[in-house]
DNA sequence: AGCACGCCGACT
DNA sequence: GTCGGCGTGCTC
């Protein structure tokens, strides 16, 4: 006769004897033959067994003679299958509560996690925590999941919920030390919630994927170390029977008793050393080695620099205990911003504290880093990097250097401000405008935005750097959020290069009926440097696909009259279409402004611009750097190399070279077309138009020899190219933030994207169209809905798109309702949702 | 009636 | 994701 175990409830008197157990499964209950426990063979003890067979007793009646508000105490035991034939206890591995309504000493309260399970599901569960395991917050768990086995995170940890089925219990804990810090769970869950994003996608993003997956572990080599060396008599000995051998001892004694394996030889000796091991010479032990990312290269320490009276004056307030609030370091190109990082990272580190340093792109930006491996060379190992060039096992390394203490300073973009450092003291941001932060694959955060909230999170301060900050973190100090601190002095004394602006129209005219790519003044001076042996550099800001409609003649550009930007050519349906309000207007033969009918469309891309510089100045080497040429991997730093070693007179790129680049024997750079960045369906095409400007300003003429910037344009009276000219921060700041105000965008609103994908044309457009609709029902006043149209990029990698913007004066309002509308609304298979919360850019 | 297949919903 | 339940529909 086989007897049967079943889930039960068992209640005990103050004596911990079992008074009464019934079936916990009301379904297992209720079928027959399995409704009746013997209680009277249960016993507690340190650990809890009891026995369930068929022969009747009593069950649940007594239930109700327990006092009414007894605690109820909970303890896990394992119950056992019991046969009489072999009284083999067989155990069923599976755990269940008892309601102990009576404290014992030794019996704890039973706790749950509320697990988050890996895969795309998104679903979360609780599990009973086994005695004893160290589950915590943050945690990575095994758990069963129906049949099979799974992995997931552990969200929360808490009583067990009231419900009516049984808890099963985590199977075992991944990592002995929670992966992820309870500030980082904090953040994770903050993602996403404000960036309507699934939270295990966060949670997969808040760990490198080699972390995460237990399969990747610690480097190792074999060591070989002497352990009883053999005295002269067997040396002498070993020499003649096993020279080998004896070459091996010897060479261990000589270089400090161990040596790596592979250094004696590898594989070549390892019968030698099997043999050596087998007599207890020597023994092998694995030893950990790190992987280094920048283990080719050498940093030499550099001492700290005096710092002038701003930069003291800006350290001393970033340093000031009292400071709460976010720091906004606005100086100029040159100013020495990042000696300031560097005392401001020293002090946290002299208070034992640790420090994350974000930068826009570790490829685009290699000084920083070298600048800061090289301050705190004495500690190398301090210092860790974080970036998408790492190989798995550097990341792992890294990571784990990381969390263990080891690194106390963590360089790297956006992703490095999940870095699991513990006792943050300070947290950096430089060049803190730069798009690169924003992330954009789900989840969409951006770094420094999440750095200023993580800095909020752990109580550190937060400086932002920049010399053209963006319009979000300057607004913040006008208002009082951020603290401004301001360098305005140029650290070397130098003066700003002369931007020289050039009017188009006039080249236009001049080269009537042909595009005017070169105009004679740039060439002119390009002629100049090259006869003079100094290098050029010509920008052109091609950005892609959304092309607006202007006049060459006069300039003119077409405009939405509601949002006051570009209004964009859309070919398939031959009209103009405001990407933000969704207004369509027919295209115009004539320019609206002065009748001419040259208005076109803007374009040519930096081939053409090559072809035009090679006709033009056929004896100058040139190289282009756009995204095309640029594929192969470390082709960006070669091409840079040899510009710096003077190979190259012209470089010729996009964005690409905007942004930190340090050439003394640069003396002359062109922008060939301002409008192309400036009339782009974007409210803040002004804004990037005069942070290129000012940066690349800040490129030319670092050297001995005086800069020449010189911008061509259609528009030279925009007033992103006259401030930039003037080096005018305040100004442009002041008569852009008129304008985002009187229209109502960021920093007065916040902006958001909801588009579809779907290789299917018209279920993309009908998902958005449904979804536009659901939106507008019951919306919340402070949020205004676009139009639905097709995507400026309206097919990408075989998907259609259609988009729709979102603004709202309440970000909260804003995320919420979205996130409602699109968990009440699952789109058809086919179709993919893209929900971009402040976004930068509209494609 | 018996079985193959595919959709749908639950998974703690 | 992945398993199993269940309904549909086809075959013996």
């Amino acid at each position: 006769m086989v007897f049967f175990a079943v889930p039960v409830l068992v209640y005990t008197d103050s004596d911990q004897e079992i008074v009464a157990a019934d079936a916990l499964s009301e379904k297992t209950a209720a079928s027959a033959d399995m409704d009746t426990v013997d209680t009277s063979r249960c016993f507690i003890g340190d650990e809890m067994y009891f026995y369930v067979c068929k022969k009747p007793c009593t069950p649940s009646t007594e239930k109700t003679d327990l006092p009414a508000n007894t605690p109820e105490h909970r303890l896990t035991v394992r119950y056992f299958l019991i046969t009489r034939e072999t009284t083999n206890h067989t155990n069923l591995d599976e755990t269940i509560i008892l309601h102990l309504p009576t404290p014992h000493g030794k019996l704890a309260p039973v706790q749950s996690a509320r697990v988050l399970i890996d895969g795309p599901s998104e679903l979360v569960f609780d599990y009973l925590i086994p005695e004893g395991m160290p589950v915590v917050t943050g945690c990575r768990v095994r758990i069963p999941l129906r049949n099979r086995d799974s992995t997931g995170t552990v969200l929360d940890i808490g009583e067990p919920p009231q419900t009516s089925f049984r808890l099963r219990a985590i199977s075992s804990l991944i990592d002995p030390e929670p992966l992820i810090t309870p500030h980082l769970m904090k953040l994770g869950k903050w993602i996403a919630d404000y960036y309507v994003a699934p939270l295990e996608m966060v949670m997969r993003s808040l760990l490198p994927e080699s972390v995460r997956q237990d399969t990747h572990s610690e480097k190792t080599r074999k060591v070989v170390a002497i352990k009883n060396f053999p005295n002269d008599e067997t040396l002498a000995k070993l020499a003649k029977r096993a020279p080998k051998q004896h070459i091996i001892l010897t060479l261990l004694k000589s270089s400090g008793g161990q040596m790596a394996l592979k250094d004696l030889g590898g594989g070549s000796v390892s019968s030698s050393v099997k043999s050596l091991v087998k007599n207890d010479y020597v023994e092998m032990i694995s030893e950990a080695v790190r992987r280094d990312p920048d283990a080719d290269q050498e940093f030499l320490e550099s001492k700290p620099l005096p710092l002038n009276e701003e930069q003291a004056e800006a350290l001393k307030i970033i340093t000031d205990p009292e400071q709460t609030k976010p720091i906004l370091l606005h100086g100029v190109t040159g100013s020495g911003k990042t000696e300031v990082y560097l005392q401001a990272v020293q002090h946290a580190l002299d208070e034992g504290k640790t420090a994350i340093v974000l930068i826009p792109e570790i490829s685009l930006t290699p000084q920083t880093v070298q600048r800061f491996k090289s301050r705190f060379a004495a500690m190398q190992d301090q210092v860790a990097v974080l970036h998408s060039h790492l190989s798995q096992g550097e990341r792992f390394d890294e990571w784990h250097r990381i969390r263990n203490g080891q690194a106390r300073i963590v360089i790297g973009a956006r992703s490095a401000i999940f870095a699991p450092l513990t006792n943050l003291g300070i947290i950096i941001v430089d060049e803190e405008h730069e798009n690169t932060y924003k992330q954009e694959t789900a989840p969409r955060y951006h770094g420094r935005d999440i750095a200023v909230l993580r800095a909020h999170f752990e109580k550190c301060p937060v400086v932002l750097g920049s010399a053209t900050p963006s319009l979000e973190s300057f607004q913040n100090t006008q208002s009082g959020k951020y603290q401004l601190i301001r360098l305005t002095a140029r650290a070397d004394a130098q003066t700003m290069p002369i931007i020289r602006v050039l009017d188009m129209r006039i080249e236009a005219q001049k080269q009537k009926g042909r595009i005017a790519i070169l105009s004679d003044r740039l060439r002119a001076s390009m002629e100049k440097k090259l006869e003079n042996g100094e290098q050029i550099i010509l920008f052109l800001n091609r950005r892609g696909f959304a092309r607006s409609l202007q006049c060459p003649p006069c300039g003119h550009v077409c405009e939405c009259q509601h949002c006051a930007i570009p209004l964009t050519y859309h070919r398939t349906e031959e009209r103009l279409i405001c990407h933000m309000c969704g207004y369509q207007s027919i295209t115009p033969r004539k320019c609206p402004s002065c009748g001419d009918e040259a208005i076109r469309l803007q374009g040519y891309g930096t081939q053409k611009v090559e072809e035009v510089i090679q006709k033009v100045f056929p004896q100058a080497r040139m190289a282009r750097i756009d995204a095309d040429t640029m594929r192969r991997k470390n082709a960006l730093r070669d091409t840079l190399n040899k510009f710096k070693a003077h190979k190259i007179d012209i470089i010729i790129g996009t964005q690409m070279i905007a942004k930190g680049l340090h050439f003394p024997n640069v003396t002359l750079v062109g922008i060939l077309n301002a409008d192309l960045g400036l009339h782009v369906p974007d409210f803040r095409a002004g804004e990037r138009t005069f942070q290129l400007l000012t940066q690349v300003a800040g490129r030319a003429g670092r050297g001995e020899l005086e800069g020449e910037v010189i911008v061509q344009t259609f528009t030279p009276h925009s007033p992103s190219i006259q401030y930039a000219r003037h080096h005018d921060f305040d100004g442009y700041a002041e008569q852009e933030l008129q304008f985002r105000n009187q229209f109502l965008y960021p920093p007065f609103a916040h902006c958001a994207l909801l588009g579809t994908r779907s290789t299917h044309e018209r279920r993309a457009e009908f998902t958005l169209e449904n979804l536009h609709k659901r939106l507008s029902k019951d919306c919340p006043g402070q949020i205004e809905i676009g139009e639905v149209m097709p995507s400026p990029l309206a097919k990408a990698h075989g998907q259609f798109r259609y988009q729709l913007m979102l603004k709202s004066t309440s970000a909260r309002a804003l995320h919420q309702h979205v996130q409602r509308t699109l968990a009440a609304t699952p789109p058809p298979d086919d179709v993919t949702i893209v929900f971009d919360m402040d976004c930068l850019s509209f494609f």
